[in-house]
DNA sequence: CTGAAAGCGCTTACAG
DNA sequence: CTGAAAGCGCTTACAG
């Protein structure tokens, strides 16, 4: 930039006002009469030197930074993470903007401390945080908490209150169940989307169980295994659901991710899906439409996860204490080939 | 955060010193000699008290925000980019990370004016810019340029020589039609990504041809048809050159997306791929290994060129002057099965 | 309706 | 080796 960046007292001389009168016209505040005249002087002036206020010295002088973080931490789910992060954070942006926040996007590599995020709070680079892929053990995030720090949580940490957003994994694989009881199956083996210590496994697995339950039918553990985020869990855990006797007629998987690799399973046995056997997955990430047998799935909104965390961290900064502080978004059933729907019903 | 926050000058108080000695301590100026003791004072003091500079202060006095923007419009090619979105910005961040920069996420909707990034150059809320997806109409930008505010630009703008990153999307193109030579494809037909208003679309054209020339084949343009970034334009193109007598052996679909759609159209036809057209992509989008078959295709390095398009950045803002400010990275070729070299050689 | 002054919390010449 | 003072560029009570 060319050095003779211009001041607002640059352009209250031109203006002929003073500099009070300069941005008390810029930033239109209300309740203050100021000459139409002398409104115009002070916009053209700004106009002609195409002066721009320092954000630097407003966020100084107003104690706000006007900017929310994204937190995203690197964990064994980055993979899985990372298929939502465009929609995520267009969300997060598209809330934002309504606002008049910017957006800092700040991963933690694996080689920091999982604590890297707090010199972003501490030292005032934003007015609040959303973290994602948070840790129960992170104590760094407790004493932000207690110190009244901003923050929202996207996904779960139990026994916190601590603000969050978060889809109703409980609700979305009921639902993938449900389907498959519809269609007539009943011997229903599902494969996890990791291992229980992550709560969104957890509350999967408890959907399945509901669905079962409300059908009658007993949940049996025999029928689960249990899924690490990738390919090759998927494909181990089909292959070990296939050496029952006998085998499930259908398969609930808790992840496209791990699904992708129970289909790999199946078409290695020569079972054709949905034929022989049948399967529902998890996430709707984008390549689920385009394998074959196209995927039936839950879809999980990305967006309006994004859209929500950004909105109820800025209440939460603009100290509009929100009724609701735990946000649980529906998710909804994608009906494609991979369950048999379109040939049964 | 509890209104009590420490500044400098509680630090200077407990530790009995200065606040002009608390800042040297803090941020380590070095050719200043500071007795062990005071220092280990300082320090203990701002531990205590829970110390963190504030970086709107620290902005302002510097002259410098210590933070980068991707600008990230929205085109028609804005699903096409999304698929690059989380490698690009992992490598962004991670540059950024090593030179101690944030890194601001600005995406453009479409209701918003193209130029919607200046406040945020001329506003000082950033210290350089990258421009994903920008436009050669844009004149604010050329004015930044012009001003001397640091620039990148993620792909190209032709006729300026504003610093960019990009893929070679020549030699990209030229080593997957090379691919299909070396595999006894005479008759290779292409299907662009996009029309040939987008710079990439013509190079990856200019690659096919100069591929088909340096072994003396003709460029023949009945065997060319114009994708539109989407599958239904792969469809549509594939359909196209079906019906000519006799239809290409090989295509060269110059997008992951667009093949999609070109294969659809070949399961409809009944084509098997490879066996009956054997299909190259471009991209490496992360569903190309899960389609059937597997795309065989070329990988755009969005780490990569996040990394670089930050580095580039970053040098320019702190003002030496990189010998070379026209980054194009390498591509490589993925063999997969679509292109059938898995059985012929 | 408008202006002079203080102050946000730092850093950095400049003295001593 | 350390401190008093100025200043970054704004906004905002407070007078007039």
């Amino acid at each position: 930039m060319p050095s003779e960046r211009p001041t607002s007292r640059d352009v209250a001389r031109l203006a002929g006002v003073s500099r009070t009168t300069v941005s008390l016209v810029l930033n239109n505040v209300p309740d203050v009469h100021i000459s139409p005249e002398t409104r115009q002087r002070v916009l053209e002036a700004a106009q002609q030197l195409g002066y721009y206020p320092d954000a630097s010295a407003r966020r100084l002088v107003r104690g706000k930074t006007h900017t929310i973080a994204l937190v995203w931490h690197r964990g064994p789910d980055r993979l899985y993470r990372d298929a939502f992060l465009p929609g995520l954070l267009q969300g997060l942006t598209g809330a934002a903007r309504q606002y008049g926040y910017h957006v800092l996007f700040r991963p933690i590599e694996a080689d920091e401390p999982d604590d890297a995020y707090v010199e972003l709070a501490r030292g005032r680079h934003t007015d609040g945080l959303i973290l994602s892929g948070p840790r129960s053990d992170d104590d760094a995030l407790i004493h932000l908490y207690q110190d009244q720090f901003p923050l929202v949580l996207h996904g779960q940490l139990p026994e916190t209150d601590i603000p969050s957003v978060d889809v109703d994994n409980v609700q979305g694989a009921g639902a993938a169940v449900e389907h498959l009881l519809r269609l007539g199956h009943r011997r229903i083996g599902m494969i996890t989307n990791a291992p229980l210590a992550y709560t969104a496994s957890q509350q999967r697995l408890e959907g399945y169980r509901r669905a079962l339950e409300g059908w009658g039918l007993p949940y049996d553990d025999t029928l689960v295994r249990y899924g690490n985020f990738d390919e090759e869990s998927g494909l181990r855990a089909m292959e070990s659901l296939l050496a029952l006797d006998p085998p499930p007629t259908a398969v609930f998987v808790a992840s496209d991710m791990v699904a992708i690799g129970a289909l790999r399973a199946l078409r290695e046995h020569n079972l054709r899906v949905p034929e022989g056997i049948a399967l529902v997955g998890f996430d709707n990430i984008a390549a689920a439409r385009f394998i074959t047998p196209a995927l039936t799935t839950v879809h999980v909104p990305a967006f309006g996860l994004g859209w929500a965390a950004a909105e109820l961290l800025i209440r939460l900064i603009e100290g509009d204490r929100p009724a609701e502080t735990q946000v649980r978004l529906e998710t909804e059933l994608i009906v494609r080939e991979s369950c048999g729907a379109k040939h049964s019903v």
